[in-house]
DNA sequence: ACACCGTTATTT
DNA sequence: AAATAACGGTGT
């Protein structure tokens, strides 16, 4: 909640919160930062974060974090701003670290998207992200915090649906979307198939339901027994996302070209999803990507306010 | 390179 | 104190 917008990007936010303001609602309905945040340069990112530590940032162009307040990367200890080589400097440096604060929006896309699929292929990950306005790290590593999540929540409701063999009426709901999210017109409700609940997921077991009732506790299907990596790979390619369908439901959307999967680029004019979607709302002009008039389909009319 | 999962640390 | 984004270690 609160996620303040308010919270100048480039000063401490935790300190600003501390020391005031903690009204939570009032936010500037900003479309979840429509401001574009100068937020820290890489440099920065990278003095105080201490750069993660991953080899494959390199070529998943790691944006840093547009929107969704990032946490301050200030009050290093001190003795340090000198600090001219970050190279040598690694004694008690304690670095702390950044944690992003997702905004309303971005968690509803990504819950909803992780509640018709837990895993995402690398190139979803990358389109997700990219249409968050988020990093694939940050992607990847909350759908792998969801996954945990979800496994928990599983165990705990485990008893519940135990027993209900596998005929029950599917096991509590997990509390994956948002409250007045409208998640009923996700799945197609005129056969438009938002590319994630495609003939992939329809016609195997894996549709929500199915899922739950996999109870993965045991190492059915996680990535060892199966190997996601080459799953992926091989499952959810471009092709099979974009078989030939693009033509069909969508209006404006027959004359495109249809790429691949396009590395799925900054299509998005420069802003984070809310702005696409005000832009979509009368012109589509922007959506050139399937990915982007997808998740507008999906997710347009579920907004929430909070958001807006 | 990625998933898992325990841990750390920040945010509320 | 709880939730969770991000990290680090480990296994494949």
């Amino acid at each position: 909640m609160s996620v303040d917008p308010d919270c100048p990007p480039t000063l401490s936010c935790s300190e600003a919160a501390e020391s005031g303001d903690p009204s939570p609602k009032p936010e500037v309905p900003g479309p979840a930062e429509t401001y574009d945040s100068p937020q820290m340069t890489e440099a920065d990112v990278s003095l105080c974060e201490a750069a993660s530590p991953f080899p494959s940032s390199g070529d998943l162009h790691v944006q840093e974090t547009p929107d969704s307040s990032t946490s301050p990367c200030v009050p290093l200890p001190d003795s340090l701003e000198a600090l001219p080589k970050k190279g040598e400097v690694k004694v008690r440096m304690k670095k702390q670290k950044v944690r992003t604060v997702f905004t309303q929006t971005q968690l509803c896309v990504l819950k909803d998207r992780f509640q018709r699929q837990k895993y995402l292929s690398l190139q979803q990950m990358q389109e997700l992200s990219s249409f968050l306005n988020l990093n694939y790290k940050q992607v990847k590593t909350w759908f792998q915090n969801q996954r945990m999540k979800y496994k928990r929540w599983q165990k705990s409701n485990w008893q519940n649906s135990a027993d209900a063999p596998q005929k029950g009426p599917a096991p509590v709901e997990y509390p994956g979307t948002c409250s007045n999210y409208a998640q009923g017109n996700l799945v197609n409700t005129s056969g438009n198939l938002p590319m994630w609940s495609n003939h992939t997921w329809n016609n195997s077991a894996w549709n929500t339901q199915s899922w739950a009732n996999h109870s993965w506790n045991t190492q059915t299907w996680n990535s060892q027994t199966c190997n996601m990596q080459t799953w992926n790979a091989q499952t959810w390619n471009a092709q099979t996302w974009y078989p030939q369908g693009w033509n069909s439901p969508y209006p404006s959307c027959g004359e495109e070209p249809l790429q691949p999967c396009l590395p799925f680029p900054q299509s998005l004019p420069a802003n984070d999803l809310e702005a696409s979607l005000e832009v979509a709302g009368d012109s589509q002009k922007y959506l050139n990507s399937p990915q982007a008039l997808d998740l507008f389909l999906n997710y347009a009319m579920s907004l929430q306010p909070e958001d807006l």
